[in-house]
DNA sequence: ACAAAAGTGTTAAGAATACACCCATGT
DNA sequence: ACATGGGTGTATTCTTAACACTTTTGT
């Protein structure tokens, strides 16, 4: 079987979410060539031999956004799909993931392709079927800060209850009592606060906390 | 890119999982070849171009266990592995399916490897990372049970509570209380009581149970 | 003094846990 | 009659949910 062995196209794609303006927002590109040339899709690309899927995602989504993938807090696998391929070679296999980070800014290039932060809630028309996997992540999203510290990825070092509520907020598509949610949080033993406050405006300035660590831990959940 | 573009191995891996003797078991096969030839491992092969990864699924569990991926009754996609290669040609990625199913009965012929199935507790060496996988899938098959009606995909059609309830203790490798067990399932209402019992000993015969529905279906998990 | 967001506690309802005896059957 | 596993209920603790006022600041 060895001999003859021929592979499918293998490519990957990305899912990169941010906070801005208290929504949450996803990275697009603008589809430089055909299939679905002038579409808005997520950054992705094809999977060489002798690269890993990670290695292939740093690499397509510096090339089309002009991002980082080190600089993300957070990269989780989600899924890998059989789909269309992007060339007319037919069937491909696409892996997906996630990132998250924190004030991305999108650069464009002769490489890139118009990279925008677009608001999960007011998608553009997408190429492919990247709806499906943009609401597959989101739903990932909702769920992992449910039962893990994955929220640390999309704030920064310090901040505060009201910003960690909003940013919950912001994923879940709707609003949560400030006293439950503060009691809650913090029965997690999760963060910490700091001795700073951040004055914001003409009101009562807001303490600023810490995560305790700044890697993916879970919570446990419970059957009986 | 598309001229000069060379896909890198692609392979699916199987994590089949089946209840014997109140037992969580896994299937298990010998490899024939190097490497690793003699060893134990998951049922896995190469997923060649034009063919999509269950399509693959199918004919390798097929052609090394014997076993119908179409009989199983779930069947999940668990997480994509950036991997050694089976051959020689180094980098491979492979997808890993979770099959789940009732009685089945790997046959041994000239293809197959003398397929088996083996409880999760008392696992042989295994080759590759396979240790890890299987881990993996538990994991998921764990959580899976406690917020979706999954384990009617190791379960016969109709079924008692002490078989429901011995399932879940086989998967959580821990015992749990017969009366809060009830209480909680019958809550769920994903199963409802026939008008049959059956006579297993010298004791009380059982009521016998089933699903209301045989396709996945979740429960909600709430935050706030 | 007033507007604006930060911060704080209590009560009620529901869920999870711990726990022990009776029931129907075969031998 | 006894051994075996099936079946049932209650009290307690913990978790979740609903809900309104005071605090600190800038203008």
């Amino acid at each position: 079987m060895t001999g003859e062995y021929v592979a499918p196209i293998l490519t990957v794609d990305s899912v990169i979410f941010q906070i801005t303006d208290g929504q949450l927002m996803v990275l697009l590109i603008n589809r430089a060539a055909e299939p679905f040339k002038g579409s808005w899709a997520l950054p992705g690309g094809y999977n060489a031999a002798g690269e890993t899927t990670t290695e292939a995602l740093s690499r397509v989504v510096k090339a089309k956004s002009g991002i980082e993938v080190a600089k993300l807090k957070l990269v989780e696998q989600l899924y890998t799909f059989d789909t269309v391929a992007r060339d007319p070679r037919g069937h491909a296999v696409s892996v997906t993931y996630m990132g998250l980070g924190l004030n991305l800014e999108p650069k464009d290039s002769k490489t890139t392709q118009s990279p925008q932060f677009f608001p999960v809630k007011q998608l553009p028309e997408l190429a492919y079927d990247h709806h499906n996997i943009i609401s597959y992540a989101h739903d990932r999203l909702a769920s992992k800060i449910t039962y893990t510290n994955a929220v640390y990825a999309l704030l920064p070092e310090l901040f505060t209850l009201p910003q960690l509520q909003a940013t919950y907020e912001a994923i879940f598509g709707r609003q949560l009592d400030k006293r439950n949610f503060r009691k809650k949080y913090l029965s997690f033993d999760l963060i910490k606060p700091t001795k700073q406050f951040v004055k914001l405006g003409a009101h009562r300035p807001a303490q600023l906390y810490e995560f305790n660590q700044k890697e993916l831990t879970s919570l446990s959940r419970s059957f009986d």
